[in-house]
DNA sequence: TCCTTTTTGGGACATATGGCCTTTTCATTA
DNA sequence: TAATGAAAAGGCCATATGTCCCAAAAAGGA
């Protein structure tokens, strides 16, 4: 992790960001800004929070982990995004390991000031309310998706979020498949059983597979096969 | 469910549970008494929602559904909780289905009136959100084990937890087994399966099992069969 | 007490999924 | 081009779990 000084960029992202609406004024707060290199770890479970973060470029990996070594991938988070509101509010140590993605960029403003001077600003209350309460509709949702739902019922509603989502919904449809291990994390899955699934829709003529790609061939059937699971 | 027009009672429920607290005055706001028979729902999915309730007496089950049919029990709650604090900040519909277990007591103040009056308030915005993180900590937590643990290592943890939280931990300990249906769902099992892991456990005299009772024979192994799960 | 009905438990089988290890593919270098 | 090594895919088996259905047990009634 590197700081940066760099006030102007700090100010820029601040407005970009309308992190004004949230404090009553910006200028004075404490803000620092870090930069993290891709795969860098950001937070570890277990570690006690100083400050909260805002996430304000790049993208995130959020895990959780158990004893047994396993981890799961609970969601990747993308500007603007807050991190450490549980941490902050229950004074709990870090609930989930943080990495980042790709190169990042986070604001840091410390728990102490915060707890002093705006833990009764109604417009932070506000936005910290309305970022948890996205993250709890998430994980209950989640929570249901991942018991009752079969790793073909996910893959499938997974590919047709992510796919209806991309900008270059062009002629037939495609996605990276470099990343099918991080998908099967994603899913709560193994690679090598993400791959038979693939495999099982490929037979079917669902989907279509290439070197590095997949395209949807049979948009009603692959929503068949979601069984009605839906993301969001 | 029945209104109940009783100010005494209400102004009882209020000081106990120190709403008082959460809002600058209590005397003045709409709050309406209701009380559920056992098995009553209070919510249902999708339906659009105008109260905030708190829970004040009685246990409520959390369940979520989908298409298929199969819904998954995701927590009961106790008194002091608030239901509806999602639907509230983020205009959805509700999103679980709420239903008595018992006889149960809430208290109801309508979204309009906190939205024109209260949702400002930062003692009222603290209180939510204390309990949304609270919810979304648990709500985690959830998610990693119900996607890294096995119904024994599950239900291994959850017979320790809910037996060490007894108040009669005499001599044995003891826990009725009525509710073997429910604690398959919670689990988010099928009652044919949990049988066959508390039949495995009780060959490997682990637990015993009698008639309306199952008795922990030997912590050390359960907890080596909980394979490290903590619900808390 | 014996018979009927309901509840509970468990047998048998099918399926989903994980783990290991081999095979295949692909890229790199001699 | 051939040889070599790394990465990806897939075969095979074990296990966890769900589903269906029947048997055992309990409860109720004549």
């Amino acid at each position: 992790m590197k700081y940066i000084q760099d006030s102007e960029l700090l100010e820029k992202i601040l407005q970009e960001y309308h992190v004004e609406d949230m404090f009553d004024q910006t200028k004075q707060l404490p803000f620092t800004l870090q930069q993290y290199t891709p795969d860098e770890i950001i937070l570890l479970e277990g570690m006690e929070m100083q400050s909260l973060l805002f996430l304000v470029d790049g993208k995130v990996r959020i895990t959780s982990s158990i004893e047994t070594g396993r981890s799961l991938l609970l969601r990747f988070i993308h500007p603007f995004s807050i991190i450490g509101d549980i941490e902050l509010i229950r004074n709990v140590p870090v609930q989930s390991q943080v990495q980042a993605v790709n190169e990042c960029l986070l604001i840091g403003l410390p728990f102490d000031y915060i707890k002093q001077y705006e833990i009764d600003n109604p417009k932070f209350l506000h936005t910290l309310l309305e970022h948890v309460c996205y993250k709890l509709q998430t994980c209950t949702t989640a929570s249901r998706v991942n018991l009752l739902a079969s790793v073909e019922n996910k893959f499938a509603s997974y590919l047709m979020s992510t796919i209806s989502a991309e900008p270059n919904n062009n002629f037939g449809i495609e996605l990276t498949t470099s990343n099918i291990k991080e998908m099967a994390n994603l899913l709560g899955t193994t690679y090598r059983h993400l791959n038979r699934v693939i495999h099982s829709l490929t037979q079917k003529n669902i989907i279509e597979r290439d070197k590095n790609s997949i395209r949807i061939l049979n948009w009603d059937d692959l929503d068949k096969a979601s069984n009605g699971i839906r993301y969001k």
